[in-house]
Formats: structure tokens, sequence, C-alpha cells
DNA sequence: CGCCAACTGTACTGACTGGTACAGTTAGTG
DNA sequence: CACTAACTGTACCAGTCAGTACAGTTGGCG
């Protein structure tokens, strides 16, 4: 009693996708507040058959959003590791997966994922953690700490310097509204980097 | 008709600063979503009484966030002036006049307010844009043209230049839900204003 | 193929909110 | 001091929404 458990099958299983899909792009559109109603519609399905796979609103809401935040952060991962240790010109590399660590992260899904997360954050605390911990900072953390090591930047502290590149190339686009242009956003890469390897090299 | 005119009078103007006052505390801490029967009972006053300075929740909402806007950026302004070219030494200038610069857009009302616009820009286009052209970054865009001008900088485009001070020395108080401690902060602020000044000082 | 979990649609409850009506009270100003 | 604009409190309307009840339908799995 209580914890009633999710429906099975393939044909739940289809239905629990809609629900998921419909969710996210109308929870990333109006926020928190949307309806149910109006995500049932969407997915194509009964406002029931919604409560049957998520016994509430805030349920729904975690499990859409983390788990689209989980796959996000994998995946920026992924490509900002493809972009590093490819090169003996630190430059070109850290300037490749600068490009990498922002280009995945000013997807309009994303910047409206860090928005609704950065709003709702005192509803569901769980989330703001999440992104933090598991965070994309994380991920160019362990980008620098490799450079580290391998003697070509000398960073003392790693945390530190891994908020000031962020701030450099990736902040610009978070704090405004409106994005900055692409050519915009490549001279914050491209003079950034440069500013921030002529503070960390020291030949 | 339809225009009715705000109440006068000193009683009226009393009640009006108390329905500005609890509406601004109310609003930031709970959206715009508090009911507007909250807020009359935070001034102290009837719910009609806002209704006759105010004829919705919605202007209620663009005259008292826009105010406290107006008021606080004029404040930011104030501040890095004031610590503007009071010495030769461009390295403790700029640090001095960042340390206001952050101080006085971390406070948490500020912090607050700022989420409060961006989340609400969607309803209220207007704040958002007041935010970004009466911005904080335009304070320091000034500042840095006047560095420019005396010959101690040499900066080609100062636009450029203010957002990565701002990424440098702000952004990760805005970026993150918790805040930077007070250690971190001057870190941030000392080592930020280093990078920033090997790359623009050409001696 | 037949059964039962899963689904649909509608209609409902209960709670809340923005905004208004109204009748009576308070207090500043001419 | 008296007049009237401004204020109070309560009651009300209309709309919205999360979540449930129910009776009937569909479709996948044993």
């Amino acid at each position: 009693m209580g914890e009633r458990t999710a429906p099975s099958g393939t044909r739940a299983d289809g239905k629990r996708r809609a629900i998921v899909r419909a969710a996210l792009a109308e929870f990333l559109d109006a926020g928190f507040d949307v309806s149910v109603d109006r995500i049932a519609a969407a997915a194509g399905v009964s406002k029931v058959t919604v409560y049957n796979h998520f016994d509430s609103k805030e349920n729904l809401f975690r499990a859409v959003v983390s788990g689209q935040l989980q796959g996000a952060l994998a995946e920026v991962e992924r490509q900002v590791e493809a972009r590093l240790g490819d090169s003996d010109d630190v430059r070109a590399e850290l300037v490749r997966a600068c490009r990498s660590w922002v280009a995945a992260l000013t997807t309009p899904d994303m910047l409206a994922l860090r928005t609704l997360v950065a709003v709702e954050s005192r509803r569901f605390p769980e989330l703001g953690e999440a992104w933090l911990e598991h965070g994309p900072n994380v991920v160019f953390a362990k980008a620098l700490t490799r450079l580290n090591d391998r003697g070509v930047l000398h960073v003392a502290d790693v945390d530190l310097a891994v908020l000031q590149l962020a701030g450099l190339v990736l902040s610009p686009h978070l704090v405004h509204g409106r994005t900055p242009g692409k050519r915009l956003t490549d001279r914050l890469i491209v003079t950034g980097v440069d500013m921030f390897l002529g503070h960390y090299v020291r030949s």
C-alpha cells in the first residue's frame, strides 16, 4: 500500500518514454508550473496514465530533469575528453577543448535546463546539488589536472583555475539572457585561453 | 475612467511605502507567485489598499522590482566611481574597484533580485532589458575606458574586456547556487586582476 | 485465445488565487 | 471641526490546477 509499482510491459514503456519526452519539452518551455493536463496532452496520453507512472508531479519533474541532466553532462564529458591529448600544442589543445565545452553547454536545451534547475533549486535542492557535484566544472578540472601532470601547465589551485577559465570562456553565456553570437563566442575562447595561458604557463 | 489615480496624502504615502517594502521582501523570498493577500498582511494593510495604489499585481511587481533595480545599480556605480582614480598603482586601484563591484552585487538581496529578474524575464521583458542596458557591466565599462584613456591600459575592445573581467572576478558568484566564501572571493579578485593586467598592460 | 494489467475520458473534489463589492471606520486637510 | 479621501474586513466570483473515482476499452503476455 502507498508505494504503487510503476506499470511495465512494452506498451507501458512506450507510454512512459512519450511522457518523459513531452514533460521535458513542456517543463523547459514553461517551467514547473505547466499543468499536468498539458503534459498529458502533449504526450498523447491520459492524465491518469501519467499518475500511474509517476505518483506525483514533483516526482515526474525529478525523474525527467535529473535524467536529462545526467545524459547531457555525460555528453559534455565525452566531448571534452575526445578533444584533449591529441596534440603537443597546448594552446590549440586548450582552445579545442574549450570550444567543445562551451558548445555542449550552450545548446538551447542546456541553457533552459540550467535556468530551470536554478529556478527550482529551492523546491528541488537535490537537482542543484547534482549539477554542482557531477557538474561541468568537474569535467574540466580533470582536463586541467592532466595538463598539469604533463608539465605543460603550472597550476597551484586547480579548482580556482577552473573557475577562472569557466569565467573567461563560459560565463558570458550563462549570466546574460541573450547569448553572445558566434563571433564573440570564439573571441572569448581564443583571447580567454591566451590570457589564461599567459598566467599559468611559466616557460 | 479605467485609469484610477493613485491615492495621495501623508497617510497614503506611508501605506504605499509599507506596501513596497513588504512586496519587495515577499517577492524576493517567494517569487512572483506570492499571493497578494500575503503581501498585504506583511505590509499590515488591507488587500483593497494594495489595489488602490497599484491596479494589478503585475504593475506592483514592476514598480517594486524596477525601483529596487535602479537604486541598487546607482549604488554600485557610486561605489565603483569612488574607488577609482585615487592612486597611481593601477593594480591596487583595479583591485579596490573590483572589491566594491563584487561586494555591491553579491549582497543577498542583489543576488535574489538578479535571480528574480532572470526568472520572470519572459513575463516582464522590460526588467531584463533594464538590467542589461543600465546594468552593472556598463558601470565598469566606463571605469575601464577611463584607465584606457589615461594610458595605463591598452584595451582594444572594452566590451570584451569587461566580459572577461566580470567573468574572472564576478561570475563565480552568479552561476553557482552557493556563493564562494570570503577567502575565495578575494583570491578570485586578486588573481583575476593579475591575469587581466598581465594581458592588457604592455609596458 | 483469453485474461488482466494498463489505458482512456469524463467528471469531480478541494484548495488556492487575483480581483471586486460593500458597508462601515479612520484620519488628514481645507 | 467637519468633510471626504483613504482605509478596513469580510464575503464573494470566476478561474485554475493537482490529484482521484469510475466505468468502460484496448492490447500484450502467458
